[in-house]
DNA sequence: ATGATTGCAAATACTTTGCACACCC
DNA sequence: GGGTGTGCAAAGTATTTGCAATCAT
């Protein structure tokens, strides 16, 4: 998904294209597949807007968010991560470095039966592994 | 499992069984079930200690989940919550008023196969599911 | 033109830290 | 007695807020 169709979606949902917005997905689509901190992008955008405020990262990625063009991870880790891959797919995280690896997920059967919803209705499903990459696992063993 | 039981944990891994050790422990089993923050317990056991500490409450959760009596959950909200059902069960977290209610999960099945676990080594499994309950889809129609 | 969006700076929420004193084993 | 555990208060980290000025449409 190109960072056009992400300004496409932006209007079509009556949002306004601004540079910061193109910054920030620029951003977004640059770093796709390391899950970054909404402070990692805000550093990131700075290099290239140096005026960028939090506010603004926080309220872009929000609306992506409700969009639906990107993911918010919560992982049990301090800071939420994004993440702009959003197909179905669960995530390993590394309890050592922090490091969050997309996963194939075949959660599709993995499916709540009425009779246990308890009245609950769900739209989102995330699955999380938790554990050691092998970098950690190595610098483990070296001691 | 009774309050006695993590008292003999505590004592059986080199930590020492304190009052306000049995207060937190005496509270968490009052609240099985609600998944409360590290802030509600505190208030909680505030009532009966006045003297109550954030840090004793914070570093005795750290300790039970280290020792593993209890599960810290990351659910993507602010906060986390704390479960002492460590039996393997998945979440439902509601969008509207924050509420944790447990499934039973029946993921055994759902394992990352060696060639895509890219050689993490994975310790925990956790599947959330968010939505909203009946209440709030309740309180949405009325609008 | 008009209202959405921005930057700023301060506020908030949750959690952690350092340290002197207290108390469990 | 020795060292773990505690309370206090302050610091740290992530995120949110209010508002006047600015900019996209």
């Amino acid at each position: 998904m190109t960072p056009d169709v992400f300004c496409d979606q932006l209007r079509n949902h009556g949002r306004r294209v601004t540079p910061q917005r193109r910054a920030i997905i620029q951003v977004l689509a640059e770093t796709a597949g390391t899950h970054p901190t909404a402070e990692q992008i805000f550093t990131r955008v700075q290099a290239t807007m140096p005026d960028m405020s939090h506010a603004t990262v926080y309220n872009t990625l929000h609306e992506l968010v409700e969009i639906g063009l990107l993911l918010e991870l919560g992982l049990g880790v301090r800071e939420h991560r994004y993440d702009i891959n959003i197909s179905d797919h669960a995530h390993m995280v590394c309890l050592g470095c922090g490091r969050v690896v997309d996963v194939p997920c075949d959660c599709s059967g993995v499916d709540i039966p009425p009779e246990q919803a308890q009245g609950f209705v769900l739209t989102e499903r995330h699955l999380v592994f938790r554990g050691y990459c092998p970098d950690c696992l190595a610098a483990m063993e070296d001691e």
